[in-house]
DNA sequence: TGCTTTCCTATCATTCCAGTCGGGATTGTT
DNA sequence: AACAATCCCGACTGGAATGATAGGAAAGCA
């Protein structure tokens, strides 16, 4: 349960790539695509819905490409998530005009719903990009090759 | 996000209902279904799977219906979200046979989908069923109306 | 003018979801 | 045995979401 869209992890990898090289020039989509392995056209269609979102930033033609609009300490996991899979809600109540929710006020299960809200909500927000890249530099958990 | 879908919280209300008269005769389909206001078809499919998953019983024929398999006190939230839903698991890795999930351990987010996910399966782990039922009756957030 | 690269819109196949339906099996009562 | 209440089972359907793919338009630069 749970499951993320692969568009938005594919979002997520594509902005850690972005916040890697973050004072270069900017990254083309094809780049990323190669270095995460995610098909290229599905990729722009995503950079695409986050420019929109603003959280990146793009240029066209020959030097062209993209980077991140604000910088990696400022941009959570939290706002990249919410702009693509709206709000934290466990219940399945906001379907775009629905009256009669299921969960509502007397479901005897709200107070769990809001408590487990809180929890992933601040886990998410308190983390930011530059944290994720400091933290997998401690443990090596992950191992860029940026030879450049 | 986050949503569980409909059948999952269908089935948590039915067995909240059955958790509320669990020293009652058997309760029938159409019973829950009007309290829960559930469609009746469709909860009998739901309390169908849940029999199957040993987490309620049934006996058919007159004086039938419903009732938990174990008592309330030892019934979690967690166990039947996990029987619904499989189990928690932010990435979307474990889709059938999958052989390259687009997670894994190179992945720079593990850490923070591992933190999550254990997050919340101690929340709906650590609830049971009566201590739902306990909690409600405290704050009167859900007042049952059994009259009978 | 070309070349590169992003940008926009439409389309498509597959899967999931919520809910329905018809009919069959089992049980208790009379 | 007949009957009624109830659970049981599998197929089906309409709609939405998902994970892409395709064609071409627009922008930037030489």
């Amino acid at each position: 349960m749970f499951h993320f869209s692969s568009r938005s992890l594919y979002a997520l990898r594509a902005l850690y790539e972005l916040a890697l090289c973050e004072q270069g020039p900017p990254m083309k989509i094809a780049f990323i695509a190669q270095r995460q392995k995610i098909p290229t056209r599905f990729l722009e269609g995503i950079l695409a819905q986050l420019k929109r979102g603003g959280i990146v930033e793009s240029r066209r033609g020959v030097d062209g490409g993209y980077h991140l609009a604000r910088r990696s300490q400022y941009l959570t996991i939290g706002e990249v998530l919410r702009f693509l899979e709206g709000p934290v809600d466990f219940t399945n109540s906001q379907k775009k005009g629905k009256k009669d929710s299921i969960s509502g006020p007397t479901d005897p299960f709200n107070g769990l719903w809001q408590k487990l809200e809180k929890t992933v909500e601040t886990a998410i927000d308190e983390m930011t990009f530059r944290d994720l890249i400091e933290f997998n530099e401690r443990t090596g958990q992950y191992i860029p090759n940026y030879i450049i």
